[in-house]
DNA sequence: CGTTTGCTTGATACGTATCAAAGTTGGTGG
DNA sequence: CCACCAACTTTGATACGTATCAAGCAAACG
């Protein structure tokens, strides 16, 4: 499940960092005031990371929080009979790692790169300090907890009453609002900008590769969806949505 | 068969409040000061339940945190289909539509009593404002949503790739860390000291009652659990820990 | 008491996993 | 440039787990 296929990004490793900037321009820390921003660019440090590189490994230490700038991450969880669940995809100001961080328990999950990433880390204590001195960043923070746990709490729903059919037509639809741009060769269709194979979508809808070609060949032969290099694009949303909906 | 004697519950009706008491007690504001408890605690208000109750529904526009003070309480997600999912059992100190009122989005799920419950409530406005005065009050909230996306998570992962056996094996354990106290007549069992019906288990793990029951059944004839009047007791935690992990 | 609510069991159908084998694609190195 | 390789996709046959439908039973309840 690895691979070395890099497309051409950008030059990830000539990156020039303005921390500043960065603390402007991320939502964790959205309302500060100018001097704030400048108090807080030293304790960020930027990090690159190729495609389908380890971020961190679920069971590692946390040492750090990250926060995207660019890219899409995945959070994966794996399990002891090795199948693997994939609970999210994240891209540029997302936090990753803030749970462990917080509690200090081990990373509950693996963080991998869906493509060429670049993150910004901040080391535990640094953001436990800021935690405590910023309000606006403590709840910046409890928004995208929030977020997430509403979103993993309507994947919980979804694995236990929905068929695998409709966990994949919703989990399209997701990635769309996440990653969607216009499919230039067919109005109202929407190209979903994220690699992804087969694999990826069985571990974001809990069941297995097999099962999810199969339903994709559906959906293809039902004029629901087309893909091809690992791109999907949904043809046909409102279809897509009614499936989603009704099986 | 099973010892159901059901402890007589303290008469809410007659309840007396004592805020600051309580604002001292609740883990959502652990390591304040003695003022701040005083200042905090005109902002609580007291409210009581009866067992089967419901608190708040899906869907209702948020008006209110709750922090629970006595009894538990049960998050329900409801579906479209009718098939309702028991997302977590919560009991004294936890929070509860903490995130609507966050974000100003309606309840995402419905919270129901399990028994009589008492309640603490605080209106948006005041917690907003304890958010922004106290930093220990915020780091409580995100303690409290980062345990919630933890166990919802490993919930997504159980319902992903476990079978129903395991699944309901180990919701079995995980209440008995919540609400288990030692079976009087079998040492190393633990009773359950929660009201569950078969339909409730269902709902907790994703399944239907039928096969909730079967499950149940074969876990009682392998001399796993033992169960009678809405009491489960697990007879012997080490085997059904055995069962969660391997099936 | 009858009535309701929860529990139990059985027969059957359906969805999905599993196993197996072959086809397809894109990249690598000769 | 071609041949090969590895990863990914596809299809088919079969087995298994669980939902569904149906019916009866036990216990709690007003």
């Amino acid at each position: 499940m690895v691979d070395t296929t890099s497309r051409a990004g950008p030059r990830l490793d000539k990156l020039q960092w303005n921390m500043v900037q960065v603390a402007r321009t991320v939502p964790l820390f959205r309302g500060l005031a100018e001097e704030e921003w400048a108090a807080i660019a030293p304790l960020l440090h930027g990090h690159c990371f190729p495609k389908d590189a380890y971020i961190f490994f679920q069971g590692d230490p946390p040492d750090a929080l990250y926060v995207i700038w660019m890219g899409r991450v995945k959070l994966v969880r794996h399990t002891d009979n090795g199948r693997d669940v994939v609970l999210e995809v994240l891209g540029p100001g997302q936090l990753i790692g803030e749970m462990a961080v917080l509690d200090t328990r081990p990373y509950s999950t693996t963080a991998q790169t869906l493509e060429d990433v670049a993150v910004v880390t901040i080391a535990r204590r640094d953001f436990y300090d800021m935690l405590e001195r910023y309000p606006r960043v403590a709840m910046a923070v409890i928004t995208e907890l929030s977020r997430r746990l509403r979103m993993t709490t309507e994947m919980v729903r979804s694995l236990a009453v929905d068929r695998v059919e409709q966990r994949i037509a919703r989990t399209l639809l997701r990635l769309s609002e996440l990653a969607g741009r216009p499919y230039d060769s067919r109005p109202g269709a929407i190209v979903i900008d994220i690699p992804l194979t087969r694999q990826d979508i069985a571990e974001m809808t809990g069941t297995t590769v097999e099962t999810a070609i199969r339903i994709m060949s559906r959906f293809r032969k039902q004029g629901l969806v087309l893909s091809a290099r690992g791109r999907v694009v949904i043809l046909s949303p409102d279809e897509l949505t009614e499936v989603a909906r009704n099986g």
